[in-house]
DNA sequence: TAATATACCTTGACAGGCGAGGTATATTAT
DNA sequence: ATAATATACCTCGCCTGTCAAGGTATATTA
């Protein structure tokens, strides 16, 4: 596992239903915009974005349908539901709290007296 | 596994390197600390400190003894080494770059707007 | 025609978190 | 006296998310 990896873990999710919110789209593209959006420093893995979609479809948070591309690969296109949205709302509040919590905890005594 | 252990999870090396920077401590009191920092909105499991201790141990980033108690329970402390340090200043670093690229991928289109 | 890009997918290994269980000592309540 | 709680340590085995490695198929570029 990458650097940054272990710290993403738990955020795969969060960051699927969100490029989801505005737009349906799919898995490869999905990825891309990923990409884009850390500058390359970060991606998806192949394995670990299609398994994220399972689990996602499982519970209900997205649908799936093929597109009707008349040349190129085929593609699944991904649509967030209602279900999909709350669940959204939820993990970014969740991820504002764990963020303000992390920061109390790895902090030093020294670093909370420059405050 | 509760609701921001999975978002915790890859930063309980940091949590823990982070309470022994200003002095050596053992596991009880380490875990109560953080439980008193986070007004008792998280805990680390026992088994994940421990797990965590031998880890952090292993990695040469921590050194343990035997507190000379003369009433009460043993108590194994814990120290941190130059390679803890070291390990806990890239551990922020690399906390802190995680945390912009996690905000940059959970935004949507509509919250950039907003700035 | 070989290589690269697009686009999908599965399997199995690995690592961290943690529930459940255990040990032992000291204090407080009944 | 004794039961309950607090202090303090520990291990085993399961679960879950990540991902390396492998696969398929189509279109474009060298």
């Amino acid at each position: 596992m990458s650097i940054t990896s272990d710290l993403i873990r738990g955020h795969t999710d969060t960051i699927i239903l969100a490029r989801l919110v505005d737009a349906d789209n799919y898995g490869y593209e999905i990825n891309k915009s990923i990409q884009q959006r850390t500058n390359g420093n970060y991606e998806l893995k192949e394995a670990t974005l299609y398994t994220a979609f399972r689990r996602l479809e499982e519970g209900g948070n997205i649908v799936s349908y093929w597109g009707d591309e008349q040349t190129g690969a085929r593609r699944r296109y991904y649509k967030i539901t209602d279900t999909g949205r709350e669940t959204y709302h939820r993990l970014i509040g969740e991820w504002k709290s764990a963020k303000e919590m992390i920061d109390k905890l790895i902090e030093t005594e020294k670093m909370e007296d420059k405050k």
